[in-house]
DNA sequence: GTTTAGCACTCAAGGAAGTGGAGTGCTAAA
DNA sequence: TTTAGCACTCCACTTCCTTGAGTGCTAAAC
């Protein structure tokens, strides 16, 4: 069977109706929607049509008809009008992401909590960092005997510090050589080369140098770990709730599950593509099969890639999420690329 | 009236079963429960006593009693018996906890999530910096000619850095001249009077100076307001939903909404009190009105309170989340207690 | 005075039956 | 191919009834 224009035409009609009321469509409506130049009757016949082709379900016989996912899906392809932001819209979002510098995390807190309120519907923001991420410096402070503080700065140029405290007391001097020794052994390699590199210096140290030097790596090597790994942020959540879909308990408990407890199950969109739809069972994880997902991404520069996303019920209106998480995630390039628009240089100092 | 001995007894009866099966506990129950000394005719003549008293209530004419809140708080003032956590519990709780050293976030984070885990209701906790925290120690450390790393070591010996970029090139060797500034100047102060001595010196130092002197100082006072400020984290909010009087939507949703978008209302204890039990309408706000929170605190060191609290239906059972609680809060400052055997002296170096 | 048996009463919860209405599918005519 | 017409389906809602747990009250017993 053939999906002409007309049967298009309906299938819009039709989810951009449930769409908005969240109840099954019926042929009356959709004959009148269309200007009634067709009766209901033909819509019904054509209705038919397109629920033997799958695009279209009915909950009970009596009943209207809703979109499957696979009419979202074809809905989202090709029939859904790309929307743009309105300029206030726009005005809004820029001015929420106008404030200061902030650390990444914090920047992703917010525009995840900007969204979710902005689009109503749950969010969540996360970077993924390069996998491959390396130390670039080491610095050692001296504090006092038994304690120094440790600065680590990434390939990435993100310095992380902290304190350490030995067992041994420090000899004195000897702090500049261990950094030197870090700078020049223990620089762009992996975590796992370090791990290797240490142990093979274990028998040629003193322990009171040793000591200070495996705590030192492995605070850099948990940094490295810390910004390899995906940190999502979520909120929103409760607007999940006032969903008619979600008063239904099952589902709404294993989404809020998802979103609270398990949120690095997340969709994360492919490499490449900046925009994605996940529409009812196209998503992999049990807990939203029954919802969607909208996900963007965007660079943030030094090789790693922010993302954002919004969870919500395959009803949701993915036209108007699509446009606002897309320039969401526009403004949130530009924002970046600003910041980082001088990029140090390799440098090493000890 | 006079609440008699066999009163009280009763109304323990009630908020036992109540808490236990949820439902409101009839006057044949409680005949039964007590040993049959009694019949439920007479149970029945206390009831209407304690009714009449404002320790119970009747959801219904003909349905059974549920204790009010002022019966919770008579429950857990003198009724309730003072449990003590399983040695199994207390096994688990001590293994959790005895995972190596992290951020203070991380383990806030994570006995929130134990908590939660334990107790079955969600859980949130936070520390609460004391507010005259400031600077003991600044390091800069050279990068290129315009950026460098600025390391700030709080009164508390944390440390924190970050990598700041200035517009105008540094003087060579002027670093370390800057930093000796810092420590004779910026130190053991408030971020106020930071704030002033940054403005006094605006004219005395060339821009190229000045310009990452500020950022320092920024750093540093953003680095103390942001310790400063209670950070709640919450989890296990989940949990709420499978309550039975969380069914209900409103309530839920509210209470849903404070654990996530508002958590910094959530109840902090009183200072000096390790644990504190609000039931219901004792709660000053709103969104708790109907639920119940137990709370305790504990000494993080450093002149710093954590606190971890759980919030639950009133009908949560007092005895067992108090019992749990505290032996929580006590392996936590056992935890910091370890942690801090030893407190860095006063060092400066520049 | 306190306790108890007995009884009428109340009320929520749940099931059965009936009704209305929205929507369908099909047929036959245009 | 479209449309009017009609019988049919099924959910949602209401009404009515029944059941059972639990109460309050009274009058007798302790």
């Amino acid at each position: 069977m053939e999906l002409t224009a007309r049967k298009k035409q309906i299938l819009k009609v039709v989810t951009e109706r449930y769409i908005d009321a969240a109840e099954p469509v019926g042929s009356k409506y959709i004959a009148q929607a269309m200007g009634g130049s067709v009766s209901s009757a033909t819509i019904r016949n054509e209705l038919a049509d397109l629920t033997e082709m799958g695009y279209l379900e009915q909950p009970h016989t009596s009943a209207g008809r809703v979109p499957s996912p696979k009419g979202y899906r074809l809905y989202v392809n090709e029939l859904m009008e790309q929307r743009q932001v309105s300029p206030d819209e726009a005005a809004d979002i820029d001015a929420a992401l106008g404030g200061k510098r902030k650390e990444l995390d914090a920047v992703l807190a917010q525009a995840g909590q900007m969204v979710s309120s902005i689009v109503s519907y749950p969010a969540y923001a996360a970077a993924a960092g390069k996998s491959g991420l390396t130390v670039r410096r080491y610095d050692l402070l001296p504090v006092d005997a038994l304690s120094f503080i440790a600065v680590v700065m990434t390939a990435d140029s993100r310095v992380k510090s902290q304190l350490l405290r030995t067992d041994l007391p420090l000899p004195d001097g000897q702090l500049p050589n261990l950094a030197n020794l870090l700078n020049t052994h223990f620089t762009g390699i992996s975590t796992e080369e370090m791990g290797a590199k240490l142990m093979s210096l274990a028998s040629q140290l003193k322990a009171e140098l040793f000591m200070p030097l495996s705590q030192a790596i492995e605070f850099a090597t948990g940094v490295l770990d810390r910004s390899a790994q995906h940190q999502f942020f979520t909120t929103g959540q409760t607007r999940l709730l006032s969903q008619p879909e979600f008063q239904d308990f099952g589902k709404a408990n294993d989404l809020m599950a998802l979103l609270t407890d398990r949120k690095e199950n997340l969709p994360v969109p492919d490499e490449n593509t900046s925009m994605q739809i996940l529409i009812g069972p196209e998503n992999v994880n049990e807990a939203l099969k029954d919802a969607s997902v909208v996900v963007a991404s965007y660079d943030i520069g030094d090789n790693m890639r922010g993302l954002i996303g919004v969870v919500g019920p395959t009803r949701m209106d993915y036209a108007a999420v699509a446009a606002r998480l897309s320039y969401f995630a526009e403004s949130l390039t530009r924002m970046f690329g600003k910041n980082n628009e001088l990029p140090p240089k390799e440098d090493h100092i000890s």
